[in-house]
Order: structure tokens, then sequence, then C-alpha cells
DNA sequence: GCAAAAGTGTTACCCTTACACCCATGT
DNA sequence: ACATGGGTGTAAGGGTAACACTTTTGC
């Protein structure tokens, strides 16, 4: 905010730039984290796999546009994802056509049972983040952007609980350990697993109910715990 | 990224947006931590503190705009300086006078021996964090942006080794304490403090030299390690 | 009964914490 | 000598990791 322009405020005197927003979006689906990804229809890029997305309307505050994105491309209704800010990517030339400056989120979500199908044309799929293609293929600077989400997502797991929010809305402890051996691709192992979550206060919370969906002995039903702040490590 | 717009690529067919960088600068002086304020000369928010910032320019990337701002208010040279992105503020209403996303940077920087004389006019103060005034009285939206920047230091001090950036290019392991007992007002254990520092792979790097600057023993000079990367929480 | 998954107990080990103690300088 | 801060030794306690063992279901 400087104070080089004492007198009118006219817009068209500061460059003018276009502002949208890019979303990451995380699911597990059969053991893997997976991102969702579009094809894009037209120029540029067209063809390639980009991150979902879109412009920020004149009025419309960040967090809400990329709240609308999300619910436009994957009907994911909000109660039940994490969305946080990632960052902002402004390089003059990521977009060929004029200056955007793209403001990235960052969403965990269950497992989108429906088909994911785009209000826009593109086709979209949730693409095993281990099976994308190189990144530098994916449309404008998305695959930094990925790569970006993928480490703060990573790196949140291992201090926060939003681990959870991959899970169905009750959960069991192993499904919930599935989480974390499908984003590192390691084992845990799972009696430690089950004491340290237990132990952890806010994490999970028991609902009473048992399911016998895993197979064996009938495992307790958890849901999301009301602590979303950091935790003692967990793993790793 | 949409697919709405096939044909012509108007850059006025879409909202224009104006945007800026605006700067969280701390820095230890006295034993407290301060951080780097100007009085605005202008409307709006004449007269009220606010954080240093500006526009970007049309064809400048993000982060060297950051870079710039920084340079031009506070003279400080990059090597010595850490600079990350914070987050980015857009509500529509945060600016008065158009719509204005606001990229915001936190830089952490040694003590500027030199009194900072902003090359924009307004005059500028290291002010320490405890004092500032109620966060809702900064000019825009600055007291959030501030709040989330305080925040986020003290987050990665706790698991990186930053607080070496906060230190002159050669300093004491005392001194290097004197950073965290700065930053969280509690002491630290100076024998324990000590031997996890020099535990601490590629935390700091011994010059040689010796000191007695500090009164006592002469005390080993360190300079910053080679890792900014994660280590194990200190202090806390 | 047997396989499979849930959950508990136990122990060795490591890291942290607290604090007693020694070291090297200035005055 | 003594005050001041620098630096090392050490032992108690808490948390983690490894793994033996028990529980409860389906087939």
């Amino acid at each position: 905010m400087p104070s080089e322009t004492p007198a009118a405020y006219d817009p068209s005197a500061y460059p003018p730039f276009a502002v949208t927003v890019d979303l990451v979006v995380l699911t597990i689906r059969a053991g893997a984290l997976r991102v969702l990804l579009v094809r894009r229809a037209t120029e540029p890029f067209a063809g390639r796999l980009a991150l979902p997305g879109g412009f920020v309307q004149i009025d419309e505050d960040l967090l809400p546009a990329a709240r609308r994105e999300l619910a436009e491309e994957t009907g994911v209704r909000l109660g039940r994802a994490h969305l946080e800010q990632l960052g902002t990517y402004g390089h003059p030339d990521r977009d060929p056509r004029m200056r955007v400056v793209s403001v990235a989120y960052l969403a965990l979500v269950p497992d989108l049972a429906q088909p994911v199908a785009g209000t826009d044309a593109a086709e979209a799929d949730l693409v095993p983040v281990a099976a994308v293609e190189p990144l530098d293929r994916l449309a404008f600077d998305h695959g930094r952007i990925l790569a970006d989400g993928l480490e703060r997502a990573r790196a949140k797991l291992t201090y926060t609980t939003l681990a959870t929010t991959f899970c169905p809305p009750e959960f069991t402890v192993t499904e919930l350990r599935a989480v974390y051996e499908a984003v590192w691709g390691t084992t845990v192992d799972p009696r430690n697993f089950h004491r340290k979550v237990l132990a952890s206060d806010g994490f999970v919370e028991p609902t009473g109910e048992t399911t016998t969906r895993g197979g064996g002995r009938p495992a307790q039903l958890h849901r999301q715990g009301s602590a979303e702040q950091l935790h003692p490590p967990l793993t790793r």
C-alpha cells in the first residue's frame, strides 16, 4: 500500500492483473493418494492435464471462490472437506494469454463416491499421484503447484489430525491408518498406531458402534475429533 | 484456468485486479521481537501504521517484487535475510479504492543497525510486537496479516533452523538462544540449549574464532549452518 | 477349529530435562 | 580472588518402537 499516488485513484493507473484460484484436491481411493485433474479442452495447453480452477469474480473473496470452484468441479459439500490456502503463483509468463496471478488452495476430501463430473466441459479424473505423468507435462505451472501441495499435505499429516478428513464420516482406526500408509507408501505398526491415536486428545471420538467390514474382530467406529490442532508427531 | 473463453483472450474481459506485495519484516533488537511498520502519509488510512509494501509491476514476478520492496524500504541485502510467502489476502473491501489482492511475505532479518529509512516518504519504525497497538488499528487488513506472520514465524522457529537468520553473520550460541527467548518471552536452559544446537547437524558451523563480548569465558563464534531443513523440535 | 483383524501388555531404548559441576576470561 | 558467562557430565523420567499375547468375529 504505497503512498505514491496522492490524488486520483484511477484503477487503470495500476497494472491490471487477472486473478484465478487453482485447486489441489487430494483424496484416497483404493489405497492410493489421488489428485483431481482435468483435461483441458481449449488452448493454451489444450489436451494437457491441469488442476481445476477458475477466475475470481470481482466481488468475491478468495476462499469463497475456491469453495465455489471445488463445489462446481467435485460436488463436495464443505462440512467434510478441509480447504486451506497453499500459495500464490504469479510468474509473468505463467499464462501466455495475459498476466495472471493464481491463488492455489489445497483441499483434502473423503473419497468422492460419485464419479467426478466437472461442470466445465473438460473430462475429470482422480489420478494416483504416484502415476501422474512428469510434472512438467501439466498445463501452466500446475506441476509445481501440485508438488507444493503434496509436500504441504504430507507435512500437515505428520503434525496435525488432518488425516481424518480423508475418511468417511465414520471410520475405524485401521481405516485411518490406511490413510497414512497410502500417503507415504509405508507400513505402520497397527498396535502402536491404535494406541497413539486413541491417546491423542481430540483426534478421534468413538461413536459407540462397531463394524466388521474389515473382517476379523469387530472394530470400534470413530468420527473426526474436535481438535484440528497440532499434536505430537505421528508415525515416520 | 477455465475453458469458458474459447476464442478471444481480451484481458479486459476478465475482472481487473490490482496486485500488491506486503511485507512482515521481523527482527530482534534489544531483546525484543520487532516488526517494521510505516506511518501512512496519504489516504486511505492516513496517519495509521501499516506494513511496508507496494504494487507489483506488470512484468515482475512476486518474489522479486517482495525483494525489491524489502530492499527499497530497509536496505537489507538479501543473502542474509529469509523471505518466504506468507499468504494472500483478497477480501473485496480490503482497500476502499479498488479491488486489490495482496500477496504477503514474511522476512526474518538480522538487526538492521542502520536506522530504517524508507524510500517512500513515510516514517518507518521497528516496533516491539508486544507493544503494537491493537491490531485492528493498523491500516487495511494488516493487523490480520501481522498476526498470521507472527504465528508463522513462531511455528517455523520451533521446527527449523531459521532462528539463525535473526543473528549477525557471526554469533555465539548464547546470542542464538536470546532469539528464542525474545520470540517467546521465556527462558531456556543454557546448558541443554547449547548441546542441542551443536548436536543438530547443519544448524550452526563453528568459525574457530572466539569472543568475549558477552563477558565471562570466551565463547565460540558460529555462522549459519547449511541446513535450512527441519530438525527435531527445539525448546518449548 | 482356523484365519483374520482388533486391541492390550511389556520391555528396551532414546531423547529430553534438570541440575551439579568444571573452565576461562575480565576486573 | 571472585564474578560472570561458557561449556560438560550425569541420572531420572517420559515417550517411542518392537513384539508377544489375548479377544472377537466369519467361515
